[in-house]
DNA sequence: CTAATAACCTAACGTTTGTTTGTCTAAGAT
DNA sequence: ATCTTAGACAAACAAACGTTAGGTTATTAG
């Protein structure tokens, strides 16, 4: 009979992993018009058409990036959350959480933030809708929280995303861990200033 | 004698006005790398070729924009902050402004945060050194300001930098006002969580 | 009026880009 | 042992890129 493997792959010695490792890397770091096929064939040790037999295209490569992006990211929120007792400390667990996945090196997510909007325009939905469930997360946190009537809960989950995400623009290895920046972070929101 | 005009404009109907403008607009909305000098010149009404006439490269306009966006902002910044009566009441004014000033379409201001570090390497220093001037701002602001023991101020001054440069992803016209979104900062930042 | 030149235009240059094509090779199935 | 094909390679393609060169026009100084 055909195939008994319903499975991907064949081979055994693909390098499907180290194109979307040196993607994943380039996109986060450079951006997604700055890295070109090249770049990516020569980080991940190939040739530019090669590229093209795991995807058709620069936006299907960013794309399936992407995907395990939100994955990684959703998984290691889901368990911090979980480990948190109550709604406050939820949050706060997925403060810290969010922001070491982000300042990860060796994580997809920073692709997340490392792609500006516009960039794939075909795709753009999809991404969207990706990170949209991503960030439903905190939709739900935020949602469970007692907070003052003067905080909007939807400039909460803003501000507090947009001031973690920003991170990766100044931090750098040898410095603050990304947990003592978490920590730092849900510090300053406690403290009425 | 040789002309007795020591400053620049000699011709009345110079468009290099609507080329800086035409850049900005590009630069802040697409960022430095998707913006083409086709672009540019298509949105100035003028050819490829003619912005070489007051540009030597696309990374000396990107320079001359940013350093037009710095100052805008800075002169926007001083006045709010003159306005404040106490080291608290500066600090809030400088939130509104710079969110305001983020936000506003007819500034040059989007393209610092619209351009990201890597994308114009030969100009790097000098326009990290143009956007730290600014930011000196804050950092005068925050050491002038009672904060608890806990709260790292230089940590303090990223986050809401962070979370401020991070509104103009989600921002749209027709919803909350620039001021409105500003005010909300400082109203979180107040309230203990 | 004439000469100079500021401010453009037209047309192209060489390079880099994403992508396509055809060929080769080694591993798994029969 | 043979056949098939996953997975790569080398080489090129057309389009788009930043940039350059030379010509044109209209203003202005003398």
């Amino acid at each position: 009979m055909a195939s008994a493997n319903p499975n991907k792959q064949q081979r055994s010695h693909s390098r499907l992993k180290a194109v979307l490792d040196a993607g994943a890397m380039l996109f986060a770091t450079r951006g997604y018009k700055a890295t070109t096929m090249r770049d990516i064939a020569s980080q991940a040790g190939m040739q530019p058409g090669s590229l093209y037999y795991h995807f058709a295209s620069k936006q299907e490569l960013l794309q399936a990036i992407y995907e395990i992006a939100v994955e990684q990211a959703q998984s290691r929120l889901d368990e911090a959350i979980r480990s948190g007792k109550n709604p406050q400390a939820k949050f706060e667990e997925a403060i810290v959480c969010h922001t070491e996945t982000m300042l990860d090196q060796d994580n997809y997510a920073r692709v997340m933030t490392g792609v500006l909007p516009g960039d794939a325009p075909e795709i753009e939905a999809e991404l969207t809708t990706l990170r949209d469930g991503y960030e439903d997360s905190f939709r739900r946190l935020i949602r469970a929280l007692k907070l003052p009537s003067k905080v909007d809960r939807k400039m909460l989950r803003l501000f507090v995303l947009g001031a973690i995400n920003a991170t990766r623009t100044w931090y750098a290895p040898g410095g603050k861990t990304p947990r003592q920046i978490g920590l730092q972070i849900v510090e300053i929101l406690k403290q009425p200033l």
